[in-house]
DNA sequence: TATTGTTATACTCTATAACTATA
DNA sequence: TATAGTTATAGAGTATAACAATA
């Protein structure tokens, strides 16, 4: 749009630190650290879910209903830190797939009541593995007392943040 | 695009466990729980730099360069977890801004060497701490040998995670 | 031949608002 | 009046590939 390149001095000559970065005050930023590590990650978790061809927010869906059966999916989008609009999309594919289930919940016809279909088990636990297997080399570069404390750090920060996030404060 | 709802297993009335959620497998995925606090942090820093008119990665940017004067826009790309082609429009903003110049590197001269005006330095300073602010209650509610082990964890698992995915292993 | 910066493009994800049916 | 699910839409972010300048 403005490609005003001729001033005297935007295209000076200078010299600066051209050697490795360093982090400065990005260092002690959690979401900065948090965002890093997440990327690398999320890249490999792409990555080996490629050949699924099911859309991000598909297998975390899976693995919450397997663990909630009967789950609604307001209860899912608030869980997977997703809008529940976007999960109809993520529910549809699922079911067209025939890895899930949406029934209807018979105290509160609004709701829909998930369930995974036996073929939906399977492939979340097979993706399951695909996933854990991203991070096996950070397990093994720590200590048990050490994933221990890591997801209790985890866990800790994000109750933090969330009890502060709800209530009108 | 293929709505049939007349089945009669599909709509069918049925009764799970509407209770809390739990996480179930997703309780021991390190990305999940990464991706879940995240999710909360990086809603309160949009909150927070909304007034500033800046895009995403403007702040990190600044900070980055703050730390690392005379960088190029690749070494911020690589460090900051971009695209290189991302960083070209964050620069644009930030010299549009009078935040940033992009100087030409006297050594190599396809690189541009990036550093903060005085206002830069300033802004980037006071977003620190609307940014920093976001994570105080963490920091309060972790003792301080827990939030160097939080940051140690991080920075490791960083590591591991970066080391593997350079050379073709 | 490889790298830096740049541009254009396409794609995905997300956010929002509105609508329905139920409560 | 509020909530669950749905749909449509617009917006933002990201990834990709191509190109020019330089190494």
């Amino acid at each position: 749009m403005t490609g005003t390149a001729d001033e005297p001095d935007k295209g000076a000559e200078v010299s600066g630190n051209e050697d490795r970065m360093v982090l400065g005050l990005m260092a002690t930023r959690i979401g900065f650290r948090l965002r890093m590590l997440q990327t690398l990650l999320g890249a490999r978790v792409v990555n080996g879910f490629a050949p699924y061809k099911l859309r991000p927010g598909a297998f975390t869906t899976m693995a919450l209903i397997a663990a909630n059966p009967g789950c609604s999916q307001v209860d899912l989008a608030r869980e997977g830190g997703l809008d529940k609009s976007a999960l109809v999309a993520i529910v549809d594919e699922l079911e067209q797939r025939g890895l899930a289930i949406r029934g209807r919940s018979a105290k509160d016809r609004r709701r829909n009541s998930l369930f995974l279909t036996p073929d939906g088990e399977k492939l979340m636990k097979e993706m399951y593995r695909v996933a854990h297997d991203t991070e096996r080399t950070i397990r093994e570069g720590f200590s048990p007392e050490e994933i221990t404390q890591f997801f209790g750090l985890l866990e800790r920060a994000y109750q933090i943040v969330a009890r502060e996030d709800l209530p009108a404060s």
